[in-house]
DNA sequence: CGCTGACAGATCGTATACAATCTGAGTAGA
DNA sequence: TCTACTCAGATTGTATACGATCTGTCAGCG
């Protein structure tokens, strides 16, 4: 009676080890390994990284295998300002019109944040980003929910690579006030929230000369290999 | 020396092949007869067809195969809704910043689309919609460029299934007139004119009551099937 | 006459076998 | 000492075999 087939639990679970940083970037996953670990076959776990790789959550190399990607610095600011103006269109259609209901959701889901921040626990990143998969569920556009899932679960990734390992940088202060600024139905207002939002999340991830931020050869090389 | 492996062969040809129209959406895809076609195992095939269903071109069902999707109605609306957002994001980036090397490229596909449609070749719809995956490749932007990629694909697909037969819906002057409002750099014309082109191949796809267009057995059904 | 259940053919889901490719260690030669 | 080559081990790429599931047909029963 499980509603997903075996693809469909590794793909989920390999996508929540990432998301949640469990699996750093550039991470190899062997299938055999993997597929020892879930009780499967390769068949199975190929299946689901290639199911990831059009996530763009790993990448795959002919003959060398998945892994987890590591996204340079400059997709990483694609990603976002790609994320800005897709939050910018969720943010415009649902500004005014929550419902009771909705508004209790968003309101739980970021005590849910909360809790997790003050308790320093792993899937902090997870459900802070979770918010804004619920925001973009509630415009009812299916595809407007599906890129935005995907933008989201790539920024995990991208904050993880380059972000300081921080824990001061709490979201949960602008989520409550996009909440109410969407409640109160001020477009513009609500679009300035946002953005402001994004870009804060960008710049303490992203700026902050991080402990932990290697960056990638790609990115150490290309000084060298400039040409001549 | 070609440049994908089999995989890529399989999915870009079928791919192609549903964007062209050649394969009607709602079309079974069996995997043992396309594999004797390209002489390839199912085990390429099967691969190829599931990344055709990441890009929601195919639908698959357990046990039950794939299909070349069909969207309804109201997916083809949401389509072009997101569609049009992502299409302006690409006209303010690019207004007023095209190369002459761009442009020429651009009037050289906008003349391939003429040509197309005069000889009213197969290909025309595809190269029509390949106006606007250029224009997305310009922003240098890969997730821009990516999905938009993926919602053009979409829209043809769509197009085939509500819309009509019509040859007389060109787009080729819309499509000059944005180069042109594009050149000039006008930002508000360049919007209003990528806007208007949509809606106008939203409309004059859909809204004609199309000689070829049957609803799908769901929209039939949701009259019928009402609760109680 | 209509319904139920069994069966055959087709198609899919998964595991596994074998070939191809890559990686790194070790060795011979300059 | 350094370079080039070879080869074993590990890992992936692909085909295929076998079991599971679905679909449609047809006989048996009410």
């Amino acid at each position: 009676m499980v509603q997903g087939s075996r693809v469909e639990i590794v793909h989920q679970a390999l996508r929540r080890a990432i998301v949640e940083q469990a699996l750093e970037p550039g991470a190899k996953l062997p299938e055999d390994a993997i597929g020892e670990r879930f009780g499967v076959s390769r068949t199975i776990v190929r299946r689901a990284l290639e199911r990831l790789a059009a996530e763009e959550l790993v990448a795959m190399q002919p003959n060398r295998g998945a892994s987890v990607v590591a996204p340079t610095l400059e997709e990483a600011r694609d990603l976002f300002e790609i994320r800005m103006e897709l939050e910018d269109v969720v943010v415009r259609r649902l500004c005014g019109r929550l419902t009771a209901a909705q508004i209790e959701r968003l309101k739980s889901a970021v005590a849910g944040e909360q809790e997790a921040h003050l308790q320093r626990r792993r899937d902090y990143i997870r459900l802070s980003g979770e918010f804004h998969v619920i925001l973009a569920d509630m415009t009812e556009s299916p595809m407007l929910r599906r890129y935005l899932r995907q933008l989201v679960w790539r920024s995990a990734l991208v904050l993880r690579l380059h972000g300081r390992p921080d824990w001061e940088d709490c979201n949960v202060h602008e989520h409550h006030a996009l909440i109410a600024a969407l409640i109160a139905g001020d477009v513009e207002q609500c679009r300035r929230l946002m953005a402001a939002h994004l870009r804060a999340v960008l710049t303490r991830g992203l700026k902050g000369g991080g402990a932990r931020s290697e960056p990638s050869l790609w990115d150490i090389l290309a000084v060298y290999a400039a040409p001549t």
